[in-house]
DNA sequence: CAGTGGTCTAGACCACAGC
DNA sequence: CTGTGGTCTAGACCACTGC
């Protein structure tokens, strides 16, 4: 067939939600109401609900039927990728320092550690076209596996770092996003003169027990990125 | 039963890929196979395959085979409510302005019209305890049964002003967020007589023929705001 | 050709809502 | 009690892949 049955099932919801005639909270007709209009097994019509719920159109109560849901309006899909972004793309990097640090009370809060434990600091510079665009700061709790070698930390993502200790599937991340002044020292590092506002963009790794092992810390040039967001 | 087969197996083959056990690429046992390993039937093997697929695990390849998929590393889910964010809520608002203009030429390139064409434009202020944080404003083309009563402009979202006239669900949206200094006038009215940022949140709005139907761009105080992501 | 995934059926039993 | 959704089976036919 070219158009299989179910498929046939969600796109007709879908323009009766799109359109307005199911508004959220209404029920969809029972399942064995919607075998009978399509001429369908149950199995056929619930592929059909299926993939309505995991678009999130609909939800089900058992016992009470399917509805609409009620749409996530504030929901974007961002990607961010710290060596590339919708404009630039990041063609050289200067590793400053790799160094073993105590942390202190601020870090080992962030990471969930006591201050005697150790953390590996990484500070690199990110060029794009020959300037300096950002300046990027690593704390990172020291796993098996980790490279050690400059050669390899001078050009790993920070998911990169740590995906030889582990699986990049079990690795969970958060954002966080803000806007700064530069201090004296990354105006010197990104050459800035006059005002300029820097995008910071802070990233915390999770291994899969949810324990914070790295905090990254990048100051793009206000000039230089742009992130992005699609509705969904 | 408390934990349905199909469940079992979407589980286990998580535990593999996440355990480095099967890595990108890899070929899944046949659907013939799990069948026998589970001693379930083919539909509820390919039930439990037809969630690792919609959660971005595997895929197939009719007349191949399952395969493991290699993992997104660089999406983020980012909730954006320009009167919510994850530190602050926007209690006031103030209508500065509500008008009919003639696009420039970057304003008419941006919505896709002709610059002979009107635009509304509304400008506000948005205010969190009683000091002012953000300042919005609103390109908008008509459409039918928009709000044009002061009363419903002043405190509605951007997807709230086009909502009367297409359903939210319809509506696609677009952000860019950058940062940048404020000019004169934006540090007149968000108080700001020393050095500060601002994180510039740019929203654009879309009907379902995706033609541009509303451009937003809200300027917010550095020290207020922060957007938060999560990897997935 | 045999093996794979894609679609579909016509039943079945269960747990739960609501009357 | 009936009707709902949730799970599951044991088949079937199709289109595609690779030998």
């Amino acid at each position: 067939m070219i158009n299989p049955v179910y498929l046939k099932i969600v796109e007709d919801i879908k323009k009766k939600i799109n359109g307005a005639e199911l508004k959220p909270g209404d029920a969809i007709s029972s399942e064995t109401s919607l075998c009978k209009e399509y001429g369908a097994s149950r199995m056929t019509v619930r592929k059909g609900l299926a993939i309505l719920v995991s678009e999130g159109y609909i939800y089900s109560i058992p016992g009470k039927g399917n509805f609409v849901q009620k749409p996530e309006q504030d929901k974007y899909i961002v990607h961010y990728d710290e060596m590339n972004n919708s404009i630039n793309r990041v063609d050289k990097i200067k590793l400053l320092e790799v160094n073993i640090i105590m942390p202190d009370e601020k870090l080992a809060a962030e990471l969930q550690i006591t201050r005697n434990k150790n953390v590996i600091l990484i500070r690199r510079l990110f060029y794009t076209d020959g300037a300096p665009v950002a300046y990027d700061v690593k704390y990172l709790l020291y796993q098996k596996g980790m490279p050690i070698v400059e050669k390899e930390i001078e050009h790993a993502t920070f998911a990169e770092m740590v995906s030889n200790s582990m699986p990049i599937y079990a690795l969970k991340k958060e954002l966080s996003i803000y806007s700064r002044m530069p201090n004296e020292e990354i105006k010197r590092y990104l050459n800035i003169y006059d005002e300029l506002a820097l995008l910071v963009v802070e990233q915390k790794l999770f291994n899969n027990e949810s324990k914070p092992i790295g905090l990254g810390v990048t100051h793009y040039r206000g000039d230089y990125i742009r992130l992005r967001g699609i509705s969904g």
